[in-house]
DNA sequence: AAAATATTAACAATATAATGATACAGAGTT
DNA sequence: AACTCTGTATCATTATATTGTTAATATTTT
């Protein structure tokens, strides 16, 4: 998965929860510059700042073993 | 998902596919202080460095709606 | 046992992410 | 028109992740 492709499923879903950059990023204890950039793909974000904005929306990650093609 | 608990999935990986941590890290083009900190969870990695390390691992990563308890 | 390999620790230097401030554009409202 | 809210853009500053080196500590191998 690449940053924009992330960047795009966590757009969708603050906008799902109706929340607004500058209230996802006060739910956060983040900027609304590094959300802003983040859910556009222009940021490299740390772990951290993505499991904190995960949390607020309510998304989880997972990591597995990629499956072969059938 | 915190940063210790992905670690150790990383290393797990790692093992099984019979990687050191020096050669890991030859592999994404990081360092080897990065590797092993990153799977002992004393660090918060970037998403870039994530997912060069999931991508040699042949790991990959989901982002799910957080599914509420039956 | 020694020797080789693998991992961890600690540090300075560098690179870059995060922050805060400001400004701007677009859309909607009054 | 002015006003408000939202999102984006740019910048300087701060914070911190990355890197490379060295050394020390496991762990494995012979």
């Amino acid at each position: 998965m690449k940053m924009e492709e992330l960047g795009k499923i966590i757009k969708r879903r603050r906008k799902v929860l109706g929340l607004t950059i500058r209230e996802l990023a006060n739910l956060t204890g983040t900027s609304k510059t590094t959300i802003s950039q983040t859910e556009r793909g222009v940021r490299n974000p740390t772990f951290e700042i993505l499991q904190n904005i995960f949390e607020y929306l309510n998304l989880e990650m997972k990591v597995e073993v990629k499956k072969r093609k059938e």
